[in-house]
DNA sequence: CGTATCATTGACTATCGTCAATCTCTGTGG
DNA sequence: CCACAGAGATTGACGATAGTCAATGATACG
């Protein structure tokens, strides 16, 4: 009975058996999207709260001169969109990169999700989690250079699919074009790709095919500074009093 | 008996006296911080939320080879750690800037304040402001080169600054380095000392002794491709049904 | 008036982008 | 089975953007 959601928010907030069924009755209906198609676009005012349930989506914008800026993954576990309960309208568009599979789930659901408070707990911290890992994509933007910003992206997208068991052997699937990593990273396609070269000649990465492999877990933590702090995956420890 | 923060959260979500009150009993007992200071650092786990009442105070982080990244200014009205109730310790500093005054609120006041509906909604608006500033950061650090980085970050103060009314004549009080500044552009304070000198050349800013004045607003939105609908300045509507 | 901090400048270098050609892989139709 | 097309990956040559180093000015403050 149990599903992606439900086992990524179960690690952080201690969920009773009612909590768990009123979960697993939300998340149904599932419907396939096909690998880049937008699931909701800048201007829009969606009914629907949308979970990614399988594949990659991201969130990006496109600049007037053409140019994209990618600056946040979904994962499996994922909401897209929680945040148009209050901020009416969306600022940025999401769009899948991979086929994906995802749960529309209607605003009531939410609200009824809600009022039970680990789980609205739980919800909470999942926007609080994208939040850090945007302010660590700033540092990374801002004080990094190509090689050690692009190292440290993928010790983050290793570390996250890792919490909701997508990770074997230290190989993921990441089935995306080196142009979309490099929209990801605020490089150019020619640049990224040096990197990669340059990754997979220090014997680092392997990456083909959409599989990609980490030979060397340390020494890519190492040259990136890694710290998964940022992404508070350790069990919550809530203070209510 | 209006303060600072019900000024600005009062724009966002209609308040009953009820609601002001509660506000205003709750935002007492500021105290000054200096320049330069600390008024939360990584690791810590505070009892008290931290609101900014006047000064301009920053969000950053250092890298282990002591360069620096700031990612979030926050102004007079802005709460400074909202999400240590749910992500028990920080995983960023914060400090002033210029000189600030600061209202510490215990835990327990927080959490009378989000029994009120109006309030909760509007806190939560607060960080998904927060959120949203963070994603275009990320845009403008990764797709913008220098001068339009620069304009942009300027556009956005001048829009956030004038919304809790500081800013009279298009001038505001800036009162921070060349070095901070380049900290949060990502970039060298030589280059930084560049593009103002650009600015200055084109006759868009002056900005001296601390007070920085747009001389052509329109110039330097249409320069940056400015568009504030990421800030949600505007009222907000919720639906709730 | 001396000192410290910040701002400014020039010269040089490194990083990264652009352009354009080529290569590789995959799937398709004959 | 093979030729071909199209997308994506890779490479080299070159140029633009931004960083580093080091010196010099300006300003503020005791």
């Amino acid at each position: 009975m149990e599903n992606v959601l439900t086992r990524k928010l179960a690690t952080l907030s201690p969920f009773g058996p009612k909590d768990k069924e009123l979960l697993a009755n939300t998340v149904i209906g599932e419907r396939t999207v096909k690998a880049h198609e937008d699931i909701i676009r800048e201007g829009e005012s969606p009914d629907d709260v949308h979970l990614i349930t399988s594949g990659f989506a991201c969130r990006h914008k496109i600049l007037p001169d053409g140019s994209r800026q990618i600056f946040a993954y979904l994962l499996p576990g994922d909401f897209c969109d929680l945040h148009v309960f209050i901020l009416d309208v969306m600022d940025h568009t999401i769009s899948t990169l991979s086929p994906c599979t995802v749960v529309d789930i209607p605003r009531k659901a939410i609200l009824r999700l809600t009022e039970r408070p680990a789980i609205a707990r739980a919800l909470w911290w999942a926007t609080l989690v994208d939040e850090s890992t945007l302010r660590e994509a700033v540092v990374n933007m801002g004080r990094r250079r190509a090689e050690e910003r692009v190292a440290h992206f993928l010790c983050e997208l290793l570390a996250r699919l890792e919490n909701v068991g997508l990770v074997a052997d230290n190989t993921f699937s990441l089935p995306i074009t080196q142009a979309e990593l490099s929209d990801t990273m605020g490089l150019s396609t020619v640049h990224m790709n040096r990197v990669l070269q340059y990754f997979r000649g220090q014997k680092l990465i392997t990456f083909s095919r959409g599989r990609l492999k980490v030979l060397n877990v340390e020494a890519l933590k190492r040259f990136s500074s890694f710290n998964p702090n940022y992404l508070h995956l350790g069990r919550h420890k809530p203070k209510l009093d």
